[in-house]
RNA sequence: GUGGGUGUAGCUCAGUUGGUUAGAGCGCUAGGUUGUGGCCCUGGAGGCCGUGGGUUCAAAUCCCAUCACUCACCCCA
């Protein structure tokens, strides 16, 4: 019989999260809180309804959505078999899986356009770094069903209006490109691919690798004697349909009737396969790209990738966790609603019963309220009422419970008096005032057929 | 996948050319006469010095390996 678990002596080694994976400790919780409810009042705003896809899909899912040959698919993915042999694959990015969705519930049929938002946990098995990390939040919107460039300008005013909110808005700066339809863009494969061939030695081993592959994403190695090359490959520029110029005229013209500024940017070419037309990234103004904060754009051919009929789409994602980190290096705190008003101190097993009844009533009235219960002395009590910082504490002995009464103490004062219990509540919503009660109501449930 | 940096208490870090029982500040906790917080004072808990091996009379310290964290490249959020 092995007693290894119970001997005292052996110390239990502690397990830690896996790499890239953190724990979102109560300090963050209120920057994520405050980012989704600005992502929520933004997207309800503009007539978007909420979507979540599963964490977890068919490897196939984001294959075919992203990019076979893409360096998502190709070396970022999170993929594993499950019991039955299938290879499964936790998302990372949210496009595929809401196109996935919209083919399997027929949303086809809905009121064009179908406008979704979403908030998620995403993964990309990548080495972590600083923003990046294999677990990470994104919130994304997408527009599927119409082809207006109008809906790609309303979609980056839509991450411009959420940046004001958070305090940002100054601090990115919008690149924009326009990389055609599937057929003008083929046409422009074939001439990168004629332009390299014959060049191949001077490329990198990636971008070797890449020529027959995927071509376009030679045009942003970064690889000095890649780069060379690139300067002087056939522009997009002379491959550009009528229709595409129209488009992307369009998109800057608008752009501008908004007064967001952009900066042209013909070498972005955005890392997966299924956009067309206007792409667009996000940059910090001061690092430049390497690290986006977000990015989108359209995908008029992504529909009929994943097996549908031809629907043109437009949509865009933002890393949560990244705007986190920008929000702090500004100094920009979200608002905080975590404080506490009041702590309820009591003296003996009496009032420690009373107690009970009186936090509840607090709390049904919005007063956030703390116990201490499981301190004895009123010294221990105090000092706990002041590491939360609450404006006040109420006090309750023997005495006072005898009496009917209870003890406000007023914490930055440092004074305090006697109130009758049953007035109580009431004094304390004087005291705090009743516009900051914390009276946030769920709503009320209301009769209907669900459907 | 490639390269750099760092691992000592919950956190931020000291720790001399190898030499007693490994330290500080903050935090936590308990006290400083009856039932009263912050400031101050005193005490306490908390460490296999990341892990394994090697050198040595002796290792937190030197060597090797390994793991973890972190930053950068690639790419992206």
């Amino acid at each position: 019989m092995s007693d290894t678990a119970t001997d005292e002596n052996v110390k239990v080694r502690r397990i830690q999260t896996a790499p890239g994976i953190h724990d979102i400790l109560p300090k963050d919780h209120e920057y994520h809180t405050f980012i989704k409810k600005v992502v929520r009042h933004r997207a309800r705003q503009a007539g978007f309804t909420r979507i979540t896809t599963p964490v977890l899909e068919f490897t196939e899912v984001f294959k075919r959505g992203v990019g076979e040959h893409t360096d998502v698919v190709e070396k970022e993915m999170y993929t594993f078999e499950d019991r039955s042999g299938r290879s499964m694959t936790l998302k990372p990015e949210g496009t595929a899986g809401v196109i996935r969705s919209y083919l399997q519930h027929g949303m086809g049929s809905w009121p064009a356009p179908v406008e979704l938002y979403y908030i998620e946990p995403h993964f990309r098995y990548d080495r972590p770094q600083k923003g990046r990390y294999r677990m990470f939040w994104q919130f994304g919107f997408e527009v599927i069903g119409e082809d207006d460039p109008a809906l790609d300008v309303q979609m980056i005013q839509m991450a411009f209006k959420i940046f004001e909110d958070l305090g940002l808005k100054d601090i990115f700066e919008l690149q924009i490109n326009n990389i055609g339809t599937l057929k003008s863009r083929s046409q422009y494969k074939e001439a990168l691919i004629n332009y390299y061939i014959g060049k191949e030695r001077s490329l990198c081993e990636a971008c070797q690798d890449r020529l027959h592959k995927n071509p376009l994403r030679l045009l942003d190695c970064k690889e000095e004697d890649c780069s060379i090359l690139s300067e002087l490959a056939p522009k997009f520029e002379a491959y550009r349909s009528k229709e595409d110029k129209e488009h992307h005229e369009k998109v800057k013209e608008f752009l501008e009737e908004l007064n967001i500024p952009f900066k042209e940017n013909d070498r972005l070419v955005r890392g997966l396969d299924y956009y067309t037309q206007t792409v667009w990234e996000f940059w910090d103004k001061s690092t430049g790209g390497q690290n986006a904060v977000g990015g989108g754009g359209r995908y008029d051919g992504l529909v009929e990738i994943m097996g549908g009929t031809e629907t043109p789409a437009v949509g865009f994602a933002c890393g949560i966790d990244r705007l986190i980190m920008h929000m702090k290096q500004n100094n920009l705190l979200p608002p905080s609603k975590d404080n506490i008003h009041v702590l309820v101190a009591q003296l003996g097993d009496l009032a420690k019963k009373k107690c009970l009844r009186i936090i509840e009533a607090l709390r049904d009235r919005g007063v956030k309220t703390v116990g201490s219960m499981g301190k004895a002395s009123i010294k221990s009590q105090l000092k706990l009422a002041n590491k939360h910082q609450v404006p006040y504490a109420l006090i309750l002995g023997s005495t006072e419970v005898r009496e009917g009464s209870i003890i406000i103490r007023d914490m930055k004062k440092g004074q305090q008096r006697h109130v009758a219990m049953d007035n109580v509540v009431e004094e304390i919503v004087k005291l705090i005032g009743e516009d900051n009660l914390d009276k946030y109501t769920p709503g009320e449930v209301s009769l209907g057929s669900s459907d």
